[in-house]
RNA sequence: GCGAGCUUAGCUCAGUGGUAGAGCUCUACCUUGCCAAGGUAGAUGUCGAGGGUUCGAAUCCCUUAGCUCGCUCCA
């Protein structure tokens, strides 16, 4: 197979891309008619079909194919206060100067860092310390501090001031911890168990380039699975699988594993699924963020990056967030986020007076060392000793938009064949997995003047509509009708013929092999149902 | 956000001050027994937007939006 990769390091290939999507209805610009609006796109008939299909997949794989996920869809806008506990209120803004002289743009805690300085915070806003200079001219000419929140601002009510001041989430993640207590009530799951969304998030970004990849609005497939803290693991089981104790990360989860193999099976679930809607492993790459690239509450962090034609960059992240999320809503809430866990109960019930000291000591001193007060580590162990915890949490957060962008940039082939008058003839071919194409069959009659070919034709196409998004074609030689369906990337074409008139058979034709094969009508639903699933 | 380049039909592009074009696509009809076939007819543009210079602007100037690339950014 050719690949865009192969005649032009990959830039033309984005350009052929986004073309191909334009003219065939994938992906458009937003507002295009007004000239654009830089990081919105739209997705047109194919582009809408595509994602729902992407999105459908996830949640099946995520969700309804297992019984430890549960699912939630939630609003956009969110009290205020889920934004200051989350820390994107101060977090998103980071303030920056420019050098008036020669241009260059700096973040200002790293400017003063390498000069040896410190930012000084003053009356909510920052100023930098004396003596700064821009590190490529030389110039002490540098703006003021200016901070840059990514977060999209808004007003509930028809009042613009403060006090109505809210924000378009940033990311879907935040939702799901505010609507722990709800869901942990309502749905009769324990922990270890998961809560999945998709939808819309909205970054305010400085720069959205690479086509979809980073826009100002997008879709993302979060995933928070709530875990017991190890301690209360080892309470109950008597030890943590480890990494190192090599579990079976393909079977079932076990009760008995720690964060570590909880974050690595969520990492193994996820390259499954990538795998099974047709990114190859090859073009899939782990990258494990390094102790100083960690958020100071993650323990870890692997990225699930796609080799895109402008570079390898992040589809996924899988985050072990420890405590930190439900700590920061108990916190700012007021409203404890703890667990009662039955068996944590019953385990530490049956312990004695020794054991429960010998664990507490190591514990304390254990949780001091990551960073806790005394207070807080005898605190845990208080809890512990009660059945109670808060939940720890493995993250794994993907974007469909540049998910959707690396299926098209994987699909995307250009195919040399030699015609039947021995000329060379490029096919443009998307190459799509059949579950998530967005056409799964096109119908086709061979003519359109015999009105008994074309009715049979009509009824097989109704048929099969009732079971998949299908399209009809009637306009134009069959050749070129199988080359329109290529570059949406149908996987098959139904051509209706005078034999099937006869034996009630019809041609099915494939996208990638262009191979044909004789299928019964009455068999045809189950036949294309064995090839469009994951 | 800074700098450079670009923006003409659905797509790819030609057009350096004098009547807006080509190829492909698309639509209809005819033809057509399986891989972009042929014929006939047809459709599509405020030449990204706004302003200016000029008798006259797609073309020159200014502003603005968008795209691409390089910086920057991506918590």
């Amino acid at each position: 197979m050719s690949n865009y990769k192969d005649n032009d390091g990959g830039k033309r290939g984005l350009d052929a891309l986004s073309s191909l999507c334009k003219r065939r209805g994938f992906i458009f610009p937003s507002s295009e008619i007004y000239g654009g609006i830089n990081g919105f796109w739209d997705y047109g008939p194919m582009g809408a079909e595509l994602k729902r299909n992407i999105r459908d997949a996830w949640w099946r794989f995520m969700v309804q194919d297992r019984e430890d996920v549960v699912g939630l869809d939630a609003t956009i806008i969110m009290h205020p206060r889920v934004w200051q506990a989350s820390g994107h209120a101060s977090g998103f803004a980071d303030p920056m100067v420019d050098c008036k002289d020669c241009k260059k743009r700096y973040r200002a805690d790293q400017l003063c860092e390498e000069q040896g300085a410190k930012l000084v915070q003053k009356d909510g806003g920052w100023e930098l310390p004396e003596g700064v200079k821009c590190l490529q001219c030389g110039s002490a000419n540098l703006t003021e501090p200016r901070s840059f929140n990514l977060m999209f601002k808004t007003h509930v009510g028809p009042v613009e001031d403060e006090s109505s001041a809210t924000y378009l989430r940033p990311e879907t993640a935040q939702a799901i911890f505010t609507q722990f207590l709800n869901i942990y009530a309502t749905s009769r799951r324990s922990v270890p168990f998961g809560v999945a969304q998709s939808g819309k998030s909205f970054r305010n970004e400085i720069n959205p380039r690479n086509y979809t990849f980073r826009s100002r609005e997008f879709e993302q497939m979060e995933l928070e699975f709530f875990i017991r803290p190890d301690e209360a693991v080892e309470l109950i089981y008597g030890h943590v699988v480890t990494m190192a104790d090599n579990p079976d990360l393909d079977g079932e989860p076990q009760q008995d594993w720690g964060w570590e193999v909880w974050h690595r099976y969520w990492v193994e679930q996820r390259l499954k699924w990538y795998r099974s809607i047709g990114l190859p492993s090859e073009a899939l790459h782990l990258y494990w963020q390094k102790g100083d690239e960690l958020a100071h509450y993650a323990r870890a962090c692997v990225d699930i990056e796609y080799e895109f034609p402008f570079g390898v960059q992040e589809l996924e992240g899988i985050a072990a967030r420890s405590d930190f999320d439900l700590s920061q809503h108990q916190k700012f809430s007021g409203k404890s986020m703890e667990v009662f866990d039955d068996h944590l109960k019953a385990a530490v019930s049956a312990m004695d007076e020794g054991a429960k000291q010998m664990f507490e000591q190591r514990t304390v001193s254990a949780c001091i060392l990551r960073g806790k007060s005394l207070d807080e580590a005898k605190a845990f162990c208080a809890g512990l000793f009660e059945g109670r915890y808060v939940p720890h949490v493995i993250e794994p957060s993907a974007g469909t938009d540049r998910l959707a962008l690396a299926i098209l940039c994987n699909a995307y082939d250009e195919e040399t064949l030699t015609d039947s008058k021995g000329k060379p003839d490029v096919r443009t071919v998307m190459r799509l997995h059949p579950a998530i194409a967005p056409i799964k069959a096109a119908v086709l009659p061979l003519v359109k003047n015999r009105p008994e070919l074309y009715a049979k034709a009509r009824e097989i196409y109704k048929l099969l509509r009732k079971e998949w998004n299908c399209f009809w074609d009637e306009s134009g030689a069959i050749g070129r009708r199988y080359r329109r369906q290529d570059e949406v990337g149908t996987p098959f074409c139904v051509t209706v013929d005078f034999e099937t008139l006869d034996d009630d058979t019809v041609t099915v034709r494939r996208r990638d092999s262009m191979e044909q094969e004789r299928v019964q009508v009455s068999s045809l639903v189950s036949w294309i149902g064995a090839a469009v699933r994951t």
